[in-house]
Formats: structure tokens, sequence, C-alpha cells
DNA sequence: GTGCGTGCAAAAGGTTTGCAACAAG
DNA sequence: CTTGTTGCAAACCTTTTGCACGCAC
């Protein structure tokens, strides 16, 4: 999706295009698996700053539109990244917390087999895998 | 893991039985996936009660002593079970809200790709699958 | 009796909300 | 000029922590 884009999509659906937006989008980019908190921080040091809770705003607005997707890596805060650079599954390690990423291809037996199953359409983008990692185990 | 079984585990790793660890473990057993927040709640039910925190330290240490597990079902507070009974993975409709359970073998085909790829060794009863079940596809 | 465990209250971490001022279209 | 958007502060929800008292062993 280009810049032109997007801009076009917020304003067909009546939302604005504004500066906080288009920095939170530039974060999101920048940072890959950052949590809203990192993206306030990253926001701030390259410009005026964007407060907390236009971040968390402009998360859900950029969800909705399907331009980002959120993982939860871990207990705390949730990560966000590009929809269109999400394809891949993650692999959290219990021993020594790393986070590694996965072609989503790996998955594709679950993905049949739930969707044989009973008719379940997963969202392989969403998924998380812990375990213990091949140093750990 | 018998009722006297796990008196002793408790012992023989320094910890103590106390009425509210009972209370704790039967209401897990009880209630199936709840949150601390329920777990409380039915503690409260059926006697004096058990302060929440309490109910947290009392789930580590469960946890710990690998007799319970918790996933994430949602955004908000993870839910917990009996690590004997949590033999199968989640599946959260995204539609819905639906919470459904499936044999753990669906997921063979990605445990064994993970761990022949990677070495890395997946926890599938901690896995949760997002996506959307036949009545909201 | 000794020290682990509990309750209570306060703090901490993450997210949401009400509202007045602001700015995109 | 109209109305969506922002910043700020306060509220909220969930979880953690410090500490004095109480109870399991």
């Amino acid at each position: 999706m280009t810049e032109t884009q997007w801009h076009e999509e917020l304003r067909a659906k009546g939302y604005r295009v504004t500066p906080q937006r288009q920095l939170v989008l530039e974060a999101v980019k920048a940072l890959e698996h950052a949590t809203p908190e990192e993206i306030s921080v990253k926001v701030r040091e390259t410009a005026r700053g964007v407060n907390i809770s236009t971040v968390y705003r402009t998360l859900e607005l950029l969800e909705e539109l399907g331009m980002v997707t959120h993982t939860h890596l871990s207990h705390g805060a949730p990560t966000y990244h590009l929809a269109a650079e999400a394809d891949h599954l993650h692999l959290v390690c219990r021993g020594c917390g790393a986070v590694s990423e996965i072609r989503p291809e790996i998955a594709d037996g679950l993905v049949k087999g739930l969707d044989e199953e009973l008719g379940f359409v997963a969202d392989v983008r969403h998924l998380t895998v812990f375990g213990r990692c091949r140093d750990c185990r």
C-alpha cells in the first residue's frame, strides 16, 4: 500500500490524515515488533512527540484498517508490526526468552486440519508458539 | 496425582500445605479455564475467601510445580487449568469469541517441522490459535 | 518456637476514557 | 465552519510488592 493509497482510504472512511497517524505508522514500520510504549518513545525521538493515548487510539485504527497486526510475545504488552510484513509466525523460547520468526507454511498441516475438521480458518500470522530452542532444550 | 502425593511434594520442596492452596487448586479443577479473578470469586463462595494476591502467588507456585498451566485466550487476564487436563489446544474465534478445544495431535506436523528445522521443541498445550469458526467465516 | 504464608494496602504496569482545545477538510 | 482528533489527567484493570501478623510444621 502506497502513501497516497492509505491517505485516500482514511478519507474515504471519514477519517483524517494527521501527522500523529503518519508518525505512528512510520514507527511501527521502523521498529518491527514494537510495544505501544516503544512506539511512543520512538516517535518522541523524531518529532515533538505523540501522546501515549493517541498511540493506542492510532494502533487500534490501523489494525481496524488492516494495516498492522499485533501479537503477544510475552506476558506484558503486545507488539505491533506491519500487516504487509507479518507473513511469519513467532517462536518464543521459555528458556532464554529469544523470539524468532519462521515461514508460515510450516503450519500448513495445522491450518489444513483445522479447516477440514472444524471449518475453522486459522490466522497463522497471529500465532505465537512457546517452547524451547535448540540451545535451551 | 493424588491429594496425598502433592501434599508430600509440597513438603519435600519446603513448601507448606495450607487451606488457601487447597482451595485454589480445587477451584482451578472445578472451573476449567478460569482467570485469577474468577478463581478468587469461586473460592469466596465456598469458604471465607482467599485474598486475590494469595491467588496469584498460589497459581505461580502451582505452575512451578507443574500442576497447572495457563493460556491467553483473549486480551485480558490469562486462564488457568489443571496440567493433567490440559492435553488440548485452544481455538478462539475472532467473530463470535467462542473458545473451543481440539486434540493436540492436529499440530503434529507443526511440532515435527519446528523440531527438524530448528531444534525447537514446541509446547503445544500453551498454543492458542486465533481465527474464524465455521459460522463466522 | 521458627520461618513460611497470608491479608492488607499501596504501588506498578498497561490501557481506556471524559473533556476542552485544536486542526483537517 | 464543522467535526474528527489530540493532549492531559484521571480512572480502570490486572498484577506485584512491602510489611506485620498468623499459622504449619
